[in-house]
DNA sequence: AATCCGGGGTA
DNA sequence: TACCCAGGATT
């Protein structure tokens, strides 16, 4: 096969030299506990918004092992706010299987970073060859977007077969890669599209792939790759309940291992007003009608916006057989940080603090 | 293979 | 507001 150009692995190692993130927190130093880490927290999640919550993690939990004891409260209280709470969930549950079945360490197999919770191809792939130098290809969304555009492949990538055909391209580029950059070669594909190749305005002046970009040659950057197919998701409504004791504690529930916001911390939530009387008269002792109705939140999933009416009671009491238990306590605001709270709970909390 | 699931930041 | 970001799990 005669080439043009020297070969995509090539071009894009020789960019990555000069232009390339070098410092980003979990390459200093390198280790698999490290790598793993940031990939699960790197999931949908811009590098930008993972870094601070990378650096109190491992602060905090600085090894496997580490993370393995620690309580499940506490990882989920240093994911706080970074969302998709399961990968917190993914994330310890698969430290404690590494120290039943791989000694506490991460397997070097990838069959075996499969099978952790949390750990699905592309993040086993960039796992192995960040931290061992393993040859395997990733395809996450920067490598899907620049193999989109660089072949010319069109609709949307997360249809299985673009996906299969994306995932072919991406086997075909990483047999170029010298054995000794396998590291610098994945980190390079994620610089590229993250930085330069961006879904938006990408800088195709400065791409080291430009000459023999389909999408560039063909005009079609900005159409590549194809966007997902829109959908109206539906509008839900709740009620949370707000209530403090004498002392200003606030009455917190402890939300289902399963389902949304999994585990975590939050407000008493009612589907509408009558099941919100309905619960406080059942749990609390204390004038219902003497509610303040706080400003709505308005909040978006990716498959529902929720809006959430918060109502606010000053000295209730929990009624005497209720009680205070595991999944429901008084929780003093100097507490709130120590527990994991979804962000707009925690926010809600935190800017009426001072009423 | 198709479908489901889910927080937050940004343009 | 629409869109999508270093996807995985379930069926």
């Amino acid at each position: 096969m005669i080439r043009k150009h020297d070969d995509f692995a090539t071009r894009l190692l020789r960019w990555f030299d000069v232009s390339g993130r070098h410092d980003l927190p979990w390459q200093h130093p390198r280790t698999p506990y490290r790598v793993w880490l940031s990939e699960i927290m790197l999931q949908q999640t811009q590098v930008k918004t993972a870094a601070p919550y990378f650096e109190r993690f491992v602060a905090a939990l600085p090894t496997l092992r580490d993370l393995a004891q620690a309580p499940l409260d506490d990882v989920l209280a240093l994911w706080s706010g970074l969302g998709y709470y399961a990968r917190a969930r993914n994330l310890h549950a698969a430290a404690i299987r590494c120290v039943e079945l791989h000694g506490g360490e991460l397997p070097r197999d990838l069959d075996a970073l499969t099978a952790l919770p949390g750990v699905g191809r592309s993040t086993a792939a960039a796992i192995a060859s960040q931290a061992w130098g393993d040859r395997h290809a990733i395809l996450d969304g920067n490598v899907k977007r620049v193999l989109s555009r660089y072949h010319g492949v069109s609709g949307y990538p997360g249809l299985p077969a673009i996906e299969k055909r994306l995932w072919q391209l991406a086997e075909q580029h990483v047999t170029g890669a010298p054995d000794a950059r396998m590291p610098d070669y994945t980190q390079a594909q994620m610089d590229l599209g993250a930085t330069l190749c961006t879904r938006s305005d990408p800088s195709c002046v400065l791409c080291p792939l430009q000459d023999d970009c389909v999408a560039r040659v063909d005009g079609r950057v900005a159409e590549l790759p194809t966007p997902k197919p829109g959908k109206t998701p539906p509008q839900k409504y709740a009620h949370v309940l707000w209530a403090e004791d004498a002392q200003g504690r606030i009455l917190m529930l402890r939300r289902p291992p399963t389902g949304i916001w999994a585990s975590l911390w939050t407000l008493p939530q009612a589907d509408d007003e009558p099941l919100a009387r309905d619960w406080f008269e059942r749990h609390l002792s204390g004038d219902y009608a003497k509610a303040e109705a706080l400003s709505p939140i308005d909040h978006a999933f990716s498959h529902y916006r929720l809006q959430l009416q918060p109502l606010r009671w000053h000295g209730t009491r929990l009624r005497a057989r209720i009680g205070d238990n595991d999944a429901l306590r008084w929780v003093a605001r100097e507490e709130l940080g120590s527990l994991g709270i979804p962000a707009p709970i925690r926010r809600l909390l935190e800017t009426r603090t001072e009423t």
